[in-house]
DNA sequence: GCTTCCCGCCAATAA
DNA sequence: TTATTGGCGGGAAGC
């Protein structure tokens, strides 16, 4: 803490707990890797890049391993897999939570059913979550306790409550209450929710997760966003997406949380999302973002925005580069992103960036209409 | 006053 | 032995 007083005494306002958040910082993570091209992820360079403590990023790193975003390859070392490995991560554990609970009771106490001897990772044994929890020759009974109580293992377990039960809503009280089955330590209680207070703002940055109030009781909850069964896709096409520049029921956390999170899905994984089952917020905010262009958008002349790209000014042979260049200057923009402590700036700039991202998309698409009509004219 | 959760200590584990 | 990993809880920001 001597850091933060240290900087206190320097610069007391600019320090802001919020933008130091595992979930901003999750969502910085996946903007620097969840991208074309990347396959290796290095713990240090990840640090280094985002500015903060290796600690920080070995509590991303577990949480998303447990959901096979990535996996551990070597010391240091992290395999990108990407969302497309979400659905079959959050499918292996409904198959481990349905036979560990067949019954599908309300909540089953994973934390003690599930320990370090009998809990199964997804089928796929060459995951490195597997293996991590799965290992048990020769560990130790200390080893063992620490594995028990590991952040991934815990992450799971938590995922486990929401598709294995049949609750909409859990707060993190119950959700550690589960976890903790007949352990009544309130010191251990505290220490649960803490660590599920990591891995809801981790999940909520991915939009896997929602935190919102019990209409009953009042108390804060969170609702599961992600996959719950087989056929269920990443599940942003229901109500309970969420849209660029709306208003959401727990909107005073999306208000520090998610304003760039998934919503910049642009790369590999939006390919596939595209084509595949998870969902493309991308997508999702042009709608939102074009509604009033829509008329426009089949016609011959492209209507933007107030800001329209000077990228779509002509469109043509010279207009590819002009794309290319874009691009590249959005990635960059995305690489060398600055870091506003002012959360006002900070908003804004996230808006600007989504509007753009928006607006060259559509750019994107005007070229490809204009290039299919030059072709049929020919 | 309660909730939320950042931060870094330090023990366990790996190399 | 050294470096890496990560559980843990104090305590402060935020509400």
């Amino acid at each position: 803490m001597a850091s933060i007083n240290d900087s206190d005494t320097k610069t007391p306002s600019l320090y802001s707990r919020k933008e130091k958040s595992l979930g901003v910082l999750c969502s910085n993570f996946l903007r620097l890797y969840n991208r074309e091209g990347v396959e290796s992820i290095g713990l240090d360079n990840a640090a280094n890049q985002l500015g903060v403590e290796r600690r920080r990023i070995y509590d991303i790193v577990n949480i998303l391993e447990s959901v096979g975003v990535l996996t551990r390859r070597a010391k240091n070392q992290y395999t990108w897999k990407g969302f497309s490995a979400i659905p079959h991560a959050v499918e292996e554990l409904r198959k481990q939570a349905f036979n560990e609970n067949p019954k599908g009771s309300q909540f089953c106490s994973f934390g003690t059913v599930v320990n370090e001897n009998d809990f199964r990772g997804p089928s796929n044994s060459n995951s490195s979550y597997t293996d991590k929890y799965t290992k048990s020759s020769g560990s130790s009974k200390s080893e063992n306790n620490r594995k028990e109580k590991s952040l991934g293992l815990l992450t799971q377990n938590f995922i486990k409550l929401f598709i294995s039960s049949n609750a909409d809503l859990i707060s993190l009280d119950t959700a550690a209450t589960a976890l903790l089955g007949d352990v009544h330590d309130p010191t251990a209680m505290r220490t649960k929710v803490r660590r599920l207070y990591d891995i809801a703002n981790v999940f909520s940055s991915m939009n896997l997760l929602e935190k919102t109030r019990h209409p009953e009781s009042g108390k804060p909850s969170f609702r599961w966003l992600g996959p719950k069964t087989k056929s269920q896709t990443l599940d942003t096409n229901s109500s309970k997406r969420r849209a660029f520049g709306t208003d959401i029921t727990n909107h005073e956390y999306s208000k520090r949380k998610n304003i760039d999170s998934l919503s910049d899905w642009s790369s590999k994984d939006v390919t596939v999302a595209m084509h595949g089952n998870i969902d493309c917020l991308k997508v999702e905010h042009n709608e939102n973002n074009t509604t009033q262009q829509q008329s426009s958008r089949n016609s011959k002349e492209f209507v933007f925005g107030p800001f329209t790209p000077a990228i779509t000014q002509r469109v043509g042979s010279s207009g590819n580069k002009k794309l290319k260049q874009a691009q590249d200057w959005e990635n960059l923009a995305d690489t060398y992103r600055p870091q506003y402590c002012n959360k006002a700036l900070s908003d804004l700039f996230g808006h600007y960036v989504h509007a753009w991202k928006s607006w060259y998309v559509e750019a994107d698409e005007k070229k490809r209409v204009h290039l299919s009509s030059e072709e049929d004219e020919d």
